[in-house]
DNA sequence: CTGAAAGCGCTTACAG
DNA sequence: CTGAAAGCGCTTACAG
């Protein structure tokens, strides 16, 4: 194992032609090669186990045929699926997926970015929420062709994602269809974009429905079942008649769910509960939890292919379709 | 934006030295070159902006400083966290990693690793379960030093992961200790070897305690909650007089307390349930996951130490600890 | 249809 | 202390 892997300087010493003459048939350009001699290097080439040197390739070509991936936390569920959806695109574009994770610490998601430009990746698929406020990192990024799902100050990203205010609205109209007054919801760190407009989503379909928004029915956590276990007991002790509870993300719900347990409270009997995301696994939380639909997968397959579409001039904004998906946590089905 | 990156030669040009000079000071080594000019050097490549190019660098040492990870589904919550440990441990030993997800189509791992070598990775990780039983697969691994957390037919490749036999005991002696004599489980696909490992500890387990393990107790499922819940359900019909159940991992038993809310079943006061990886949503589901804690993070980083030590040799084999994290779902507290 | 040259951006001995 | 050569494994015009 492990011995010095042929090159084409191999294939071609033990065909009997120039190394240049194998490299064409090797990529299979349409060249002008004899038929005959064509079959002796693929037999050769076959024999030696000749696998091409992409690095090699790349330098040649001044392109490598590689994306990278600026992560946040990549054990997230979310950008897991769109990790996946991402690597599942760019293969089927030939291309290779760096990928990197970037910690909390300050400068951590720049040391990213950095290997990956000493690496020349041909473009960077970033999904990283530090990016909305450092804009250094921005700087940073502007370097080489860059998607990303988070709003990038000073402009001149491709974004996309999810339409965030429709997934709020699409929640709480529900809630509200259902027949509740007193909606509660649980957000995310109030400085994420995506927070604003989910939040901004929930006000809208309770001012469509003529509710005044209750500042006292907000409260805000930080995405995880835990913080949204301590938001719902925090929002239950200053308002115990809340009837339904919007969470910004279904982990968050989980944690609700838990906490309404602990007080006592059925849901969707005393209160309903509505999350979003759609994790596979809320389809098995007790209850069933009711939620909006968002195509991570698709985000991030189509992420890589904004990226790699050949065509590509100018920064676009690309915006998925999210949807209600009801289940028990809620009770009753849509209303009228 | 997008310009030609800097070379070795524009610093040298801009220095008014050889690129060769600049080669030296640039990457530190400890050279013979005198401070001053190693200022001027690199004075000018900030003033450039200069960016290593690892490529080039890469065909030069033949060495790309980078790991491969072929996984299976990256969306699988124990995975995400498998990578983002060697991602962890890759980067601070200066690696990147490149990742790539089969699917399970026939030959998409075998495509998979064949990028990987076209890449020129230094090593690879495995973590694809279709490992097991592709010899093919197995074959192409050893053209390059390999860790696995799976059994590689025909040996050859380090094996880390956790001690699945433990991990089955720990559950089962937990449920036994609290007093339960009809313990079913819910079992992985049984062709896996974490199967017949976590299957092993838990029939050992009984039998410590005099009790004979009854095939009708145990039920196959595939690894989601949707499974769990349907196994949850033919399991009880079969065995009503169930008292505990152990599944072996989180997901099912997050089904199996579905399916037991469900059917009425109070958990923990008829039906304790006990799973295993100890996924964070476990903390809030209702009630409270008991479960066997199984380090996945640090696997990975593990794995990829494994994988980059130097003075490795030959293959080896690590296991690391696990263990039970008791919480609401099997009731009091540990036996004595 | 095939070959020889030049070049991609580095590193690594080897001279001076 | 610094420079010039050779080479890593390819691709891409350009000749024959």
């Amino acid at each position: 194992m492990t011995a010095r892997p042929a090159t084409l300087k191999d294939v071609a010493a033990r065909t009997g032609v120039s190394f240049q003459t194998v490299s064409k048939v090797l990529k299979g350009s349409p060249v002008n090669v004899s038929e005959a001699t064509r079959a002796r290097v693929l037999d050769s080439a076959r024999e030696l186990g000749y696998v091409p040197n992409a690095v090699a390739r790349g330098l040649a070509t001044q392109s490598t045929s590689a994306i990278g991936i600026v992560a946040g936390d990549l054990a997230d569920w979310a950008l897991s699926q769109f990790v996946v959806g991402a690597e599942r695109e760019a293969r089927r574009r030939g291309h290779a997926v760096l990928i990197t994770s970037a910690r909390g610490e300050p400068d951590d998601a720049a040391a990213c970015v950095r290997a990956l430009l000493e690496r020349r990746v041909d473009g960077i698929v970033a999904a990283a929420p530090q990016l909305e406020h450092d804009c250094e990192l921005a700087q940073l990024l502007r370097a080489v062709p860059t998607v990303s799902i988070h709003h990038v100050p000073g402009g001149g990203v491709s974004l996309v994602g999810s339409d965030h205010r429709l997934t709020g609205r699409l929640a709480t109209e529900h809630l509200v269809g259902l027949g509740h007054r007193r909606v509660a919801t649980i957000t995310g760190p109030p400085d994420r974009r995506v927070v604003s407009s989910r939040a901004h989503g929930y006000r809208s379909a309770l001012e469509a429905a003529g509710i005044e928004p209750d500042p006292a029915l907000v409260e805000a956590a930080d995405w995880t079942p835990e913080g949204g276990y301590q938001a719902t007991l925090r929002l239950l002790a200053r308002a115990p008649d809340v009837t339904a509870l919007f969470a910004q993300n279904d982990l968050m719900a989980m944690g609700a769910l838990s906490a309404l347990h602990r007080l006592g409270r059925a849901v969707p009997g005393d209160v309903a509960v509505a999350g979003c995301d759609d994790l596979p696994v809320v389809v098995h939380t007790v209850p069933a939890l009711t939620t909006i639909h968002v195509p991570f997968a698709e985000t991030g397959a189509r992420a890589v292919s904004l990226l790699l579409e050949p065509g590509r001039r100018r920064p676009e904004c690309v915006l998925l379709p999210v949807e209600l998906v009801v289940r028990d946590s809620c009770g009753g089905g849509v209303a009228p």
